[in-house]
DNA sequence: AACTCGGGGCA
DNA sequence: TGCCCAGAGTT
């Protein structure tokens, strides 16, 4: 009776108006077959990562939470074992020079990710004994570190029951429940209140990590493997015929912009430092700000700024003329005259 | 709520 | 080519 009460005061929809973000009441029965069958599939079907090692760190998971994030888990594993031997720590972390933090984090993309997550270790030893946080309220204190990852940790790590809600999470509860293909772009207040209505007393940590798998391996954003799902009975989406939603708006454009001139920036970085020699600065205020313009007087500090690594980044815009004045205002602030040699730019 | 932020693999 | 991937921070 307990739990049915709690349930019921997590949902706010009504059926007279249900909104397109529409959440319904799930009856208990529904809940308690759903939970034990995903924790049932994930001790069969689980993937062997090796962050789910059992005397894996709460650190090393950190890390393999914050490498994860909108990066498939394929490529994050390498490098996970890299930064795991090298920067077993919290401490280890803190102390590495920044422009080797980013060069070892090598094409995982979002490379702030890196940034800021050297800032957490940092703030884990000046203020929390060099240990990680045990809850998520703590966590998400920390930089890098939402409500996703905050919850993610305190449960894997520690054990804490919380309400672990990534995209995997919300696309199976919407299917399953709301009969719909695709939740929304983020999740709402009252999306996480209702998605908490199914993290059970027991097992909590099973079910959190069990769902996500699920989400992961079966009930996957495209080509679904409904054949093979022990709910597709239940399943509202399945039920329905698996309705098509309406689709996102188009990607960002990547061709001409300052987004393509920091990725070739950070190639430079990754190919000017094959060794362990570290330059003394990094352009971290460059990868931090959204909107900061693209200054190139930082390659001056990332190491040798040749004519190939100059004409790289010209040949891979789409807007040659930009790129062409950016490397005048280059030449203006007088770098030309440190490397006069190595500037003459090919037309 | 809407934007911004990498990079690669796959249908 | 467009979509997708264990999201977070800023405006």
């Amino acid at each position: 009776m307990a739990k049915r009460l709690r349930i019921q005061m997590t949902h706010r929809t009504t059926p007279e108006n249900p909104g397109p973000g529409a959440l319904p009441r799930v009856a208990e029965a529904a809940v308690d077959r759903v939970r034990s069958t995903i924790i049932d599939w994930f001790a069969a079907a689980a993937r062997p990562l090796p962050w789910r090692e059992p005397d894996t760190s709460a650190w090393a998971i950190l890390v393999s939470e914050i490498m994860s994030q909108q990066t498939p888990v394929a490529r994050v594993e390498p490098r996970w074992r890299e930064w795991m031997a090298r920067w077993p720590t919290p401490a280890d972390l803190a102390q590495a020079p920044t422009a080797e933090v980013l060069r070892r984090w090598d094409r995982l993309g979002y490379p702030r990710r890196a940034l800021r997550l050297q800032e957490a270790a940092r703030v884990i030893v000046a203020e929390h004994g060099g240990r990680v946080p045990m809850t998520a309220t703590e966590l998400e204190t920390l930089p890098g570190i939402g409500a996703y990852t905050a919850a993610a940790v305190a449960s894997f790590a520690h054990g804490e029951r919380t309400t672990v809600l990534d995209t995997n999470v919300r696309r199976v509860l919407i299917r399953l429940f709301a009969g719909r293909d695709r939740p929304t772009p983020a999740p709402s207040r009252r999306e996480t209140q209702w998605a908490q209505g199914f993290v059970p007393l027991e097992r909590h940590r099973e079910w959190n990590a069990g769902v996500m798998e699920f989400g992961a391996l079966v009930c996957t954003a495209r080509g679904p493997r409904c054949a093979d799902c022990p709910l597709s009975d239940l399943c509202a989406w399945n039920r329905a015929g698996r309705p098509a939603s309406a689709t996102k708006p188009t990607a960002q454009k990547w061709a001409g912009t300052d987004r393509q001139l920091r990725g070739a920036i950070m190639d430079v970085l990754r190919a000017a430092h094959t060794d362990d020699a570290s330059p003394t600065s990094v352009p971290v205020d460059l990868f931090l700000a959204p909107t900061a313009e693209v200054d190139l007087r930082l390659l001056d500090e990332l190491g040798p700024v040749t004519a190939a690594s100059l004409r790289r980044m010209r040949d891979l815009s789409a807007d040659a003329h930009r790129v062409s004045r950016l490397v005048s205002d280059l030449i203006a602030d007088g770098l030309a005259e440190r490397h006069e040699d190595r500037l003459s730019l090919p037309r």
